[in-house]
DNA sequence: AGGCTAATGACAGCCGCTGACAATTGACAA
DNA sequence: TTGTCAATTGTCAGCGGCTGTCATTAGCCT
């Protein structure tokens, strides 16, 4: 970030990502153009694709931040902890430190209310969830090492993934559909998740 | 299926889905363009987005058929067994009528080949999984009723079908990674999963 | 100051998709 | 059978996302 050229590329990207999340949280996806967004930044068409690859990377470029967070994380946890703890203590952990990270970028609010447009415009729930399924295949490799186990001979890392994440999105939907927009709200969700998910899948429902 | 009109109505649907998937497996799904397969259909453009939505609707259109398949096979199960025993024995059973459902429209050899295009189509796949997620909703809804539960004061019904659900993406995803290509080679994946989701949560995976 | 290179703009064009209107074709009754 | 009505299709125009190309601008470096 020395020269003046860089540092004005990131202004630029900056103001174009702004601009665009400002856009998308208002007046919707669909209903913004690339055009609305390289035209309030004052910047040909062309430009934001060279900046974005898409018009959904754009709406989807926060996420990727917070992944990395997340993944971070799950890395930093210590050996000891059994498996799905340690997903479990990552995400609590992760979702305590998110502000700082988020806020160096856009208003966490932003953030917030950008993630309740794209659980709610089907191409990008979409885009997000094939993501996530991503991200899933990079924790089960993170988890077989801490685990010393090999990802494709032992079954065990993807499928607490899998479960896991299948948790967590289920989270995810249930936050974004409620009332509570805060983040206390889905930590408050995951963890009651978390502690039902064995109960939801042994027993025998009725016999309570 | 009386008229003459709505005979040909379904020849040309007939025409149009095949030959999409047809193209979409061969030269594959992004390299196909919707011209193409009205061309080869002999119809205009306009007319295949009479009958579908989109090009991603053709694409996935036989999930269309299997989902509803495996949703029946599910109201189906006797309401005694446990509820992620009812959906176990759901997706097995489905498999095994499968054939004859999807050879109706159109070769089963065809319905795996497509299969794998969508596992390979990042847009496809990203379809995919919405569409997934929609499913769940629905399946947990049919397991509330099932077991005298409301799905949304109880959080177990979602949680069994989002655990159940993550388990068969992953499913889906090592097959269509694999050298074998059958139905068999599926549901032998599905039913290691189903055995060793229990034992990869809980235990501490060094101890053994 | 002047040459070099990176960033941008302008333009043309492809593809997916939609609305509108006209032309065609099957359905059905007189 | 024929004429009317309605459904199906084709044609055309146009929008938005996205890409390649080439000329222009603007920062960098000697």
């Amino acid at each position: 970030m020395e020269t003046l050229r860089e540092r004005k590329k990131q202004r630029t990207r900056d103001a174009l990502l702004r601009t665009a999340l400002e856009l998308f949280t208002t007046q919707g996806y669909e209903q913004t153009t690339v055009d609305d967004i390289a035209g309030a930044v004052d910047v040909s068409q062309r430009t934001f694709f060279r900046y974005f690859a898409g018009k959904e990377e754009a709406a989807l470029a926060l996420q990727d931040i917070t992944v990395e967070h997340f993944l971070e994380a799950v890395r930093e946890r210590p050996p000891h902890e059994a498996p799905m703890e340690a997903l479990r203590q990552a995400v609590l952990e992760g979702w305590d430190t998110l502000n700082e990270v988020v806020e160096a970028v856009v208003p966490i609010a932003l953030y917030l209310r950008m993630y309740r447009v794209i659980e709610s415009t089907p191409v990008l729930l979409a885009a997000h969830l094939r993501r996530s399924a991503e991200i899933e295949e990079a924790i089960a490799g993170i988890l077989a090492e801490r685990e010393g186990v090999d990802v494709d001979a032992d079954p065990r890392p993807r499928l607490a993934v899998a479960v896991f994440g299948g948790v967590m999105r289920l989270t995810e939907r249930q936050w974004s559909t409620g009332e509570d927009f805060s983040l206390d709200a889905m930590r408050a969700l995951a963890v009651s998740h978390l502690e039902q998910v064995g109960p939801a899948l042994s027993e025998s429902w009725r016999t309570r």
